[in-house]
DNA sequence: TTCTTAATGCAACGTCTTTGCGTTAGCATG
DNA sequence: CATGCTAACGCAAAGACGTTGCATTAAGAA
């Protein structure tokens, strides 16, 4: 038997991921990223900037690392007693978490982190839209299921609020989150 | 009055600014970007590291510079004799040079590019998103105006075309595009 | 306690980035 | 054609970053 590989959790290893975590999160908040560095992040989370290096290859995919924790959702979607109920109110939420600079930022780590380094699951750009489809999914679930409108959910409502946040364009306003929460079940309908 | 300012066109200046894009552009299709840097770039284009450091500040923003000349439409769109046959035409070409490893790239280093540094027309992103409303808006022009048709043709189509290449989802099949484009269209008129 | 292994710290080296200073190219004027 | 002006470039030095081999340490297992 191998001696069960991989990192142990509470180990010396999980506590300083923990704290470079902790300390680029930190220095996003008080500095534009452009002005941070490894050895910055390194000296104030109390390592040396070889073991960041070695863990993470580049500051992009650093980045990427905490920009995807704070796009993981920590709860499941509010239920309001309609499925299109929830969606609205999911769709309204996530519109205002990633038009926050907090969340641009986090969105556009994770787009610019490699898609060549794939992990056992998936690029971080591919993890990151998962988060969303297992939020609408769990929606979806409380309704009666119809084939295809997670999909639908993804093309007309997420896709067009991260679209206009990463390209620069007027954020939606939040009323048209409706119209286009009705357009994807409208679409999923008649397809 | 002052000697009149700015890059004088045909001058030594527009000279270098040819012969680095066309570096970058050389060594981007030979390289990862990862591996690309501005010495090399510099020493292809028989310049100083120095010089495009002061032009372009960073990389990052030089690489935005050329990927936005790759974006930019070359040609108005195609006529097919209709509005909506049009717009199929032209997001079924787009989609298929975004989705393209060149295309896909070329969106990243836009979207990656400071958004705090803004010309006077706007940031990268913002120029980047234009490109597509022009050719959208010259489609419909050709029609009877309706109005927000091109908001609805953006959230509808050219969002899902992007966001599932950034988000390294499955590519949207073209033949979904024709679909895409009626949901727009009905959005439109709908509301 | 002792052993094993993965991961860290240290330190040195090479490369990139930045910056001051002298020079040049392009354009305007007489 | 000669002269002057200005923005931009090349050069070179200094500083910061990225990379790597080697010794050491921390955490768990026997």
């Amino acid at each position: 038997m191998s001696p069960a590989p991989g990192p142990r959790p509470g180990g010396r290893s999980a506590r300083i991921q923990q704290a470079v975590h902790a300390s680029t999160r930190k220095l996003l908040d008080e500095r534009d990223r452009a002005d941070i560095t490894v050895p910055m992040i390194a000296a104030d989370a109390g390592v040396t900037p070889s073991t960041i290096y070695r863990r993470w290859g580049d500051i992009t995919e650093l980045f990427a690392d905490v920009a995807l924790e704070r796009l993981h959702p920590d709860a499941p979607p509010r239920e309001t007693g309609s499925v299109r109920g929830d969606l609205v109110a999911w769709a309204q939420d996530y519109l205002e978490e990633m038009s926050s600079p907090v969340g641009r930022a986090a969105l556009r780590d994770v787009v610019m982190s490699a898609d060549t380094l794939r992990s056992e699951d998936g690029t971080n750009q591919f993890k990151c839209a998962t988060f969303c489809r297992t939020q609408i999914e769990t929606i979806l679930g409380r309704g009666e299921p119809v084939q295809g409108v997670v999909e639908h959910v993804i093309d007309h409502v997420v896709a067009p609020i991260i679209y206009r946040i990463l390209f620069d364009l007027d954020p939606l306003e939040p009323d048209r989150v409706e119209e286009l929460v009705d357009h994807a079940l409208d679409a999923a309908v008649r397809v």
